[in-house]
DNA sequence: CGTGGCTCCTGGCGGC
DNA sequence: TGCCGCCAGGAGCCAC
């Protein structure tokens, strides 16, 4: 699920939740998520010391460990294909695979569930820094429309590996490409290059509403609206505005759903 | 710089 | 039922 509206649910989810508790216990059970770091060192990082706010940046969440901070006051996690957080009270209540488990001394656990073990647990000194080592483009839900439109010119790809491209914006995966480019009637195999500025622009805008839909969606526990293209993609799927059926091209090595009445190349 | 293939993992599904 | 290959909301690495 990890794109950046899962994620930023997520860091709304540890705000309501995680936020000011002291932590006892730290447990790695897949030491193959520790990403330049050893367990010893993240329990140090984090032993009694709390949670102090939380930050995100494209698909990575980011707590702030507060105390007499050291060089890296903040724990950073991405979840790969799978995965999310979840706070319970019971440890019968722990959920399956749980990779890193938190301890609180009000006797509540925090879990980074992952279960295909492809996310990733760090420590690191700033989500700035951390987001320019990486070299991470701009975060997707705030970035300006100046700004995306004269990123996406120096680009040579089409327009759907360029979207989710985390090097040129953060945030983007293939559910949410498809979405964007559903909405903004783009073929996913346009060359940016063939994109005008208006259709840049719209593709901006398309974007925002469109992370911001879903967002909200998921803090609703609710479904996404029949007009939009998640809902239908899937094998047999049809175009919501008539009913078009849908079809798939590979792209980046990953499916790409449209519809072929509704997205073209060029101009729309 | 771009793309496609392969890889890391786990699990669900369809086909035989 | 059992086994097998394929696919899945990510991304790093490599060859071309």
């Amino acid at each position: 699920m990890p794109e950046l509206p899962d994620v930023e649910y997520y860091r709304i989810y540890l705000n309501a939740t995680a936020l000011h508790k002291t932590i006892e216990r730290v447990e790695v059970r897949a030491p193959r998520i520790l990403e330049e770091v050893t367990e010893r060192r993240l329990r140090s990082a984090l032993a009694g010391r709390a949670f102090a706010s939380t930050s995100r940046h494209g698909k990575y969440l980011f707590a702030a460990i507060d105390g007499d901070a050291d060089e890296s006051p903040w724990l950073v996690m991405h979840f790969g294909m799978t995965g999310r957080v979840k706070y319970f009270e019971d440890a019968g209540q722990d959920p399956e695979h749980d990779r890193l488990l938190i301890g609180f001394e009000n006797g509540y656990f925090l879990a980074f569930v992952n279960q295909r073990k492809f996310g990733h647990v760090a420590l690191a000194t700033s989500p700035e820094a951390f987001a320019k080592e990486k070299g991470l483009g701009p975060d997707a839900l705030s970035v300006g429309r100046e700004e995306f439109v004269a990123r996406l010119g120096e680009r040579r790809g089409s327009a759907k590996a360029t979207l989710m491209n985390q090097k040129v914006l953060a945030g983007i995966g293939n559910i949410y490409a498809d979405e964007i480019l559903f909405q903004a009637g783009v073929h996913p195999k346009t060359p940016v290059r063939a994109l005008d500025e208006d259709t840049r622009g719209k593709v901006h805008s398309v974007m925002g509403d469109v992370l911001h839909t879903a967002i909200a969606v998921m803090r609703r526990h609710d479904d996404f609206p029949d007009s939009y293209l998640i809902p239908h993609r899937h094998e047999g799927g049809v175009c919501p505005l008539d009913g078009t059926p849908l079809e798939t091209v590979k792209i980046s090595g990953r499916r790409a759903y449209f519809c072929p009445e509704h997205q073209s190349y060029g101009r729309t």
